[in-house]
DNA sequence: ATCCAGGAAGTCG
DNA sequence: CGACTTCATGGA
């Protein structure tokens, strides 16, 4: 039997035990929230896609207007996909600078989805200097090797499980010259304290802690508070946005500077604005 | 072959 | 401090 809950909230969606079900009105596109760089577990198939999160996986499709998810905990997935939250006021006022309107207008379906701290940090150690085919890679096989295989997926490794691989085990998985920081910085999250504590440190101190890990450097820290603290003040910068500030202002400043300069201008937005901006930069050239 | 990929750590001045 | 070099790996 089937319960089915409507749910009146600024995203209406109903929701029972293995379905969501809602009208997108435009603001959240499948493909483009997958691949604007926030995820990793994530593949496309014909006429669906497929998102994995911990240990909980999606199916995900469009129908017309409406996006169809299936899964056996929906709940998880209504706060991973942020569907509570209103994109539309967001994306108007991101189109607001001049110098997004167009990035807002085709990024309009893009979503920041409430990703596990964990599976942040690590994923995005592997990020380091890396291509996202080869960090999607890496990471299927890290879970392969030490997450708890479910029904035709595996799930992204425990804490406690992946601090069990030394260094080795990350070098043969294919990591490269990173293996080493993730050995460290697996044992140094494997009870959890460290992300509990996390948790409750106000933007700054949470940056200056995440510094402390072991392959965790400026940029990467910004992306694990954005995608994995829900700290929208936080604005990575990449190659690819370095590129974005080069063109926009004329000079070449380095990340550090570009970083502060956007999430300065862009305030509690500056996360999403950062995600347009990532996304269609890196589209041009795609 | 050379360069690049969602950079960070190590070293030197 | 800031600038420069090194670090695996694989695809273009």
């Amino acid at each position: 039997m089937r319960l089915k809950v409507y749910i009146k909230k600024m995203s209406d969606y109903y929701f029972d035990n293995n379905r969501i079900i809602f009208d997108s009105r435009g603001y959240f596109d499948i493909a483009d929230s997958l691949e604007c760089g926030q995820t990793f577990r994530y593949a496309h198939h014909s006429n669906y896609s497929e998102l994995m999160s911990r240990d909980k996986k999606a199916i995900l499709y469009a129908d017309g207007g409406r996006v169809i998810i299936e899964s056996s905990d929906c709940g998880y997935f209504v706060r991973l996909l942020d569907l509570d939250r209103d994109y539309a006021p967001l994306n108007q006022r991101a189109a607001k600078f001049p110098e997004l309107r167009e990035r807002a207008a085709l990024s309009k379906g893009i979503r920041l989805f409430n990703q596990d701290p964990f599976e942040v940090i690590i994923s995005f150690i592997i990020s380091a200097n890396n291509n996202i085919p080869r960090i999607k890679k890496i990471i299927g096989k890290i879970c392969e090797f030490c997450g708890e295989k479910i029904d035709g997926f595996y799930a992204f490794p425990t804490p406690k499980q992946l601090s069990h691989l030394c260094e080795k085990d990350f070098s043969d998985l294919g990591c490269g010259y990173r293996s080493r920081y993730l050995a460290s910085t697996a044992a140094k999250l494997s009870d959890g304290y460290f992300i509990d504590n996390a948790n409750t440190l106000a933007g700054s101190a949470l940056r200056k802690e995440l510094l402390t890990l072991f392959g965790v450097g400026g940029k990467v820290a910004d992306c694990i508070m954005l995608f994995g603290f829900g700290r929208w003040e936080s604005f990575p910068a990449d190659t690819w946005i370095v590129k974005c500030y080069e063109n926009e202002i004329g000079i070449r400043e380095k990340a550090a500077v570009v970083s502060r300069i956007y999430s300065e201008r862009y305030g509690d937005i500056a996360g999403l604005c950062q995600q347009y901006m990532f996304f269609t930069e890196r589209g041009k050239s795609k």
